[in-house]
DNA sequence: AAATATATTGTAAAAAGTACAATAATAGTT
DNA sequence: AACTATTATTGTACTTTTTACAATATATTT
């Protein structure tokens, strides 16, 4: 009973993304509304099957730009998901990729058949079709650990940000909260993040200054051996 | 010009394991001669096209067992490969996984259409083919993030080791030498590993005493907040 | 008994992490 | 102009962790 060659080349494979976006009111993700089966009018992530004449990477990215009308942002990949009835229309293998953008700055424009795009608090995220709750959860712990390691939270950010913006969105994302003085030291000792000069204007309070991220002084840290844990 | 659905259904997938072992002479990768096109005659990692009615991770465990006679060993996910060109018969994605095991506990049996499996030193890996010597880059630099945040480096010790044994095994898995002392005062202090009172014998020198993992005691730590860092 | 080989152990200094509250700077109000 | 409201900014003492470093112990072999 052995398989032909051609039994194998009988999958279908589908990037599904788990974009998070941050703005003040906390840590977002980004889900679509389905027009088109299966679980047609339902929320889900913004994933779709991909065509085998194209790299797979290529594919997360131009699964993610049709959808919601976002590119050129930050993405890595999470984890292959394979349960064998984890899709109703037939063998779907997925691979699940998160990706990080400021709320602000993100352009929703969703096309294809996702019907509407649109930001959800992390912690009211509706039941969700195939396996994509799983596949969140996931994506939630990852962005946990790899926050810590990688100076990847200044996707999160504006350009410019003040430290209290900063420390913001460390608490969002690892649901902890962190002395605002030793969180200054810490950050400010690492030295990976630059004074502009420039502040806020137009609050009703002592303005900010303003900061931004230094990837060649992160670089440097890092060559030196030095290990970022936030 | 829209896909049809049966379209997408033309991939295939395959898993490639990248196994590590550990001896006395330092971490080895299991590879496995190839007896079978494509690339026949070669050294490849443990992989093969899996079947569309298995669940992802049972078929992983299957691969490795049909072609190295390997089973109920340590294995994680690592990420995806789908690059378009990477199998010279199709579209074909793998998924990679790592797994862990002591070599002397490890009975070699290769099957199926695996001629041989052995143990290469991991600094003596020859070319592999399709893009596995990329896949085992992308392993061992993960091995060494992994294993300093979870206590998985006794899958590659033997039940009972030596503060000596598990030092050896931390270095050579890191690629960097600890001193003796404080290895042994931060490793005893964290409690998970427990005497056994029992001592090495026919050693031409003053015997070690014999620890083993303790699970319970790794459990305590985690759930009081403890976060392991090697 | 001596030689050989590896196992075992402690302490002081440096670095990093933690807990904690008063002062500063702006816009808006009186 | 003085005052209020609001958030930004900053330092120090204490605790914990990490680091650097070498003499003694216990088994086998000769």
């Amino acid at each position: 009973m052995k398989n032909a060659l051609s039994d194998y080349f009988k999958a279908a494979v589908s990037v599904d993304n788990v974009v998070f976006g941050f703005e003040k009111t906390g840590l977002k993700i980004l889900l679509i509304y389905r027009g088109a089966e299966p679980f047609r009018d339902q929320w889900a992530l913004p994933g779709d099957l991909i065509s085998v004449d194209i790299d797979l990477v290529s594919s997360a990215e131009k699964v993610l730009q049709k959808l919601t009308g976002l590119e050129k942002i930050y993405m890595e990949q999470l984890q292959t998901f394979g349960k064998v009835n984890r899709h109703p229309y037939g063998r779907v293998f997925t691979v699940s990729y998160f990706a990080l953008i400021k709320i602000e700055d993100a352009h929703l424009n969703p096309s294809s058949w996702a019907e509407e795009a649109a930001w959800f608090p992390i912690n009211e995220i509706p039941n969700l079709p195939f396996d994509h709750n799983e596949i969140l959860e996931f994506a939630k712990s990852q962005l946990k650990l790899r926050i810590r390691r990688q100076p990847i939270g200044f996707e999160l950010l504006p350009k410019l940000f003040t430290l209290t913006e900063l420390q913001n969105m460390y608490e969002s994302v690892l649901e902890t909260q962190f002395d605002v003085r030793n969180f200054r030291k810490k950050i400010l000792f690492l030295d990976f993040i630059t004074d502009t000069g420039k502040k806020e204007n137009c609050v009703a309070h002592r303005p900010a200054k303003l900061f931004k991220y230094n990837a060649k002084r992160y670089q440097k840290l890092i060559e030196n051996g030095y290990e970022l844990a936030l």
